[in-house]
DNA sequence: AATTTGACGCGGT
DNA sequence: CACCGCGCCAAAT
């Protein structure tokens, strides 16, 4: 283990339960650096080099919106994963985002 | 060692 | 609705 920002960051998605889904923000507060949100984000970035070990795409945005969908290969990709879910996704906006969210300090 | 970057957040214009 | 600037901070170059 590494410590790392991103091994944190790593943690905290793997930990996304099923039909769930977080943000960024919230994230990087759990970890400790709130605001630091674009960390959490970047963290995300280098996980694409590691396909299928996190479900990064339960991680969206403080709106519930889609903006990483783009580093999935394509761009519906992120939707369809979280529809298969049973997270219902009008455009890049997750439909009641608010029941659905799950907060790191709810962590099993 | 310094600068750039980034899948964000939020208020302001 | 579009665009802007600021804050935040670790990793990559």
């Amino acid at each position: 283990m590494k410590d790392s920002f991103f091994e944190k960051v790593y943690q905290v998605v793997a930990e996304i339960p099923f039909g769930r889904i977080t943000t960024y923000g919230a994230i990087a507060e759990y970890l400790g650096s709130k605001g630091a949100s674009r960390m959490v984000g970047w963290a995300l970035n280098s996980t694409n080099k590691f396909p299928g070990t996190l479900p990064a795409h339960r991680v969206v945005n403080r709106k519930g919106l889609l903006t990483g969908k783009r580093h999935f290969g394509g761009t519906r990709v992120m939707a369809d994963l979280l529809q298969s879910e049973g997270i219902e996704i009008k455009g890049d906006q997750i439909l009641n985002f608010k029941e659905k969210l799950w907060l790191p300090e709810d962590i099993q």
